[in-house]
DNA sequence: CTACGCCCTCAAGCCACTTGAGGTTCAAGC
DNA sequence: GCTTGAACCTCAAGTGGCTTGAGGGCGTAG
């Protein structure tokens, strides 16, 4: 099948698919013409990346598991990598909760004290007034 | 003073400041002998930037942000751009909520099914197993 | 043989910086 | 006046994960 078709068959752009070839993270298929052909296991080695891509592993980590794929290693090593992935998730969610505090509070003191008042006096704009996070 | 001072009293890094200055976010200082030489309204400006990128504003929406404040703008301006930025906030925390409950299904799917057979088989990284997001 | 769609490569753009190379200016000490 | 060292300067490239665009080649149907 040509680019186009894997890349539908895949669910990804037909860029991203060359891009992907580029960084070396899939092995250049045959050519016929000039253009790219690539078989089924293009398919599913294409499907992995797209699906690890979905649950926002970096490229880095899926060249990482797809080597442990190759090497047969034990799923253990795949539940590793989820399990520090899981952990970096947790670690950008409670960041971004200290943050949604921040602004929640400088929204309402806004609210009850500046409403009205010219923008450079606002108190969302202090620096040191308010930090949650 | 000279930029390192800047920096240090504005918690910013000195290629920063240049940045800053070279997309047009900061206006370009005096020069003494091809130095840049910075007042203490400087620190105020750089401190307020540095104070939304602490609150996570793009530089793009500084840019907004210091507009309105030299025109003088209310202080509501201020709130909508603070109100649009925490809904945007609230929108990626459900996303990391939605990925975090997909990553333990499938860490906890892996520790009941498939853990000792090698990575190909692993459910983590069967596409289109679980999905929460 | 022409038209059209798909394919090709290469380069640049996005965001917010950081890092590095290679050179200049300033302040202090001798 | 000279040297040293820190701080400064500019310009270019790298980070991640692509997307977009320019400018051209290939394949097939009419």
């Amino acid at each position: 099948m040509r680019i186009g078709v894997l890349a539908k068959a895949a669910g990804v752009s037909v860029p991203t698919i060359r891009y992907y070839e580029s960084i070396g993270l899939l092995t250049p298929p045959a050519r016929q013409g000039g253009q790219r052909i690539y078989g089924s296991e293009d398919v599913k080695a294409l499907s992995l990346i797209r699906h690890c891509r979905d649950l926002d592993f970096s490229l880095d980590d899926i060249g990482d598991i797809l080597a442990s794929l190759q090497r047969r290693l034990p799923c253990s090593d795949t539940k590793s990598f989820a399990e520090q992935h899981l952990r970096s998730i947790r670690t950008k969610i409670a960041e971004l909760r200290a943050l949604e505090a921040t602004m929640v509070a400088l929204v309402s003191g806004c609210e009850t004290t500046c409403c009205g008042s010219t923008a450079p006096d606002c108190v969302i704009l202090q620096p040191g007034q308010v930090t949650c996070g």
